[in-house]
RNA sequence: GGCCACGUGGCGGAGUGGUUACGCAGAGGUCUGCAAAACCUCGUACCCCGGUUCAAUUCCGGGCGUGGCCUCCA
């Protein structure tokens, strides 16, 4: 069961071989903490936690380092500390707390480490030291920035030729840039913006190299997996390859290179000008998506329905039927004991590429044989806290938000089985729809009357 | 304008050069006061047009559609 893994660069998948079998290490690009992270942002939270459990798994769960960092230096935070009278400080910490706090809801596990760019000052500045003195950067009023011109390799990563992007003339062009595609790796700090003291005057990081930077010191000059969305692909990614293997004498970042694909909401892009704008924080405690407040695991079963690399189209109706499929499964497995392992296919579906969609598949067919079998309905519970789909949770801790009145529902039932015992059919028939408009159904089996939340 | 990804049955969604994905919904059946649950059976899908091939949804070319990047938005 080889763990093969899609390499943006390669554009191939590859089997995966770690630099050290005993400490398989990966980053991933984590949030810029001015703003509630959006559900397109979860996808990434997730897919790459699925990973890491997955790696966890083979590798041993000592032996795994997931970094995924925090942005707290960024001017779009400056921008909102001002437009909302705070501290910066107090927009970061806020920020980042909720993010953790939505990443938790949504079954994941917390990174190894989670640093901040504010603590690792001192190594950007070394990092940024090393690129000028490589000959990879250089100063100009006040700023750094990378020479593009330096690097021949340039683009290999989303494979862009350097006059290509040129070519596309959108590029803002600083007189003080040598080629219109140098970006910044430090830039200067007036007044009350944050700063930091460095050899080229009291400034801040450009976007790019705080991942370069945190992904050195905790990870090394070459590490195995480096994650992040898409989008990230250009230009973030491709100048993180550049200042990194710029710094280190050409030794590669990341072997690995992965990237989750885009989310559409109800088949439109996710903006706020077309108001589909739905933020995690919205979909856990606000009735906004489908008039209704929805479980964490419900998205991330959601999310996990499509494979990362495909386009997601994020749905009321998607969201809906995952609900149905997951408080089914916790009706059958409640209070069920779990099993030591995984089961085996469901492992090696993920181990190809992270295929989410044909492991459910598995799941499917497991869970069908655990309603008649004590030995699956275990394997099938420990498969889904494996993958932090399950945590014995009752069906009705689903049903968030769900007003629920069982002793209006008892009474109805009691009633509708007196109706019954009497023969009284057509009375039995209206308690019975009375008791479906509470979003509830009804079953009557051997044991007496059962009902369940439908919705 | 340049570069790139995707387009599968009512919906969601894997996968493959020639054989069943799977889930939801739907149809029929057993069962039931009626239902539900459970179980059994059922769909013969792959954007369009060419080409390669004995054979293409699966490879190649073109077109159309959707989306992404080229602007410090995952």
């Amino acid at each position: 069961m080889a763990l093969t893994l899609y390499n943006t660069l390669a554009r191939e998948k590859q089997v995966f071989k770690p630099i050290d079998a005993k400490n398989v290490r990966m980053y991933v690009c984590g949030p810029t903490v001015y703003d509630f992270a959006h559900i397109g942002n979860a996808r990434p939270v997730i897919v790459f936690d699925v990973l890491f459990r997955l790696l966890r798994h083979i590798y041993g769960e000592s032996h795994v380092t997931y970094v995924r960092n925090i942005t707290d230096v960024e001017d779009k935070i400056i921008a909102r500390a001002a437009e909302r009278g705070v501290s910066i400080r107090d927009l970061t910490e806020g920020t980042a707390k909720v993010y953790q706090e939505d990443a938790l809801a949504l079954g994941n596990l917390p990174p190894t480490l989670e640093p901040r760019v504010t603590d690792s000052m001192p190594e950007i500045i070394a990092m940024i030291a090393k690129l000028v003195a490589n000959k990879h950067a250089y100063v100009a009023e006040g700023h750094v920035l990378f020479d593009v011109s330096s690097d021949p390799d340039y683009g290999k990563l989303s494979r862009r030729a350097l006059d290509e992007m040129i070519a596309g003339a959108r590029v803002e062009v600083a007189p003080y840039k040598k080629n219109p595609m140098d970006f910044v790796l430090w830039k200067p700090s007036e007044g009350d913006m944050p700063g930091w003291d460095s050899p080229w005057g009291k400034g801040r990081p450009g976007w790019h190299i705080e991942c370069s930077a945190m992904g050195e010191k905790h990870l090394g000059e070459t590490f195995d997996i480096h994650g992040g969305g898409i989008d990230l692909q250009f230009p973030h990614h491709e100048n993180e390859i550049a200042q990194s293997e710029g710094a280190h004498h050409g030794k590669p970042i990341a072997n690995y290179w992965m990237h989750n694909g885009f989310l559409q909401v109800e088949g439109e892009k996710m903006s706020k000008s077309l108001g589909n704008f739905i933020t995690i924080r919205e979909l856990l405690a606000e009735k906004v998506f489908g008039g209704q407040v929805w479980h964490g695991r419900v998205l991330r079963l959601a999310m996990l329905g499509t494979h990362y690399r495909q386009p997601i189209d994020w749905t009321v109706d998607r969201l809906a039927q995952t609900k149905a499929t997951i408080m089914e499964w916790a009706r059958m497995l409640h209070g069920e004991l779990s099993a030591d392992a995984p089961d085996d296919e469901v492992m090696s579906a993920l181990s190809d590429d992270l295929n989410s969609p044909a492991a459910l598949a598995a799941i499917y067919g497991l869970a069908s044989a655990a309603r008649a079998n004590t030995g699956d309905r275990r394997r099938l519970k420990r498969t889904l806290s494996f993958l932090g789909l399950y945590a014995d949770e009752r069906d009705t801790d689903f049903a968030v938000g769900h007003e629920l009145d069982a002793a209006k529902i008892e009474g109805l039932i009691a009633a509708r089985n007196a109706a019954r015992r009497a023969k009284n059919f057509a009375e039995a028939d209206r308690l019975r729809g009375e008791i479906s408009t509470l979003g509830v159904a009804i079953e009557d089996g051997p044991g007496g009357t059962t009902w369940k939340v439908v919705s």
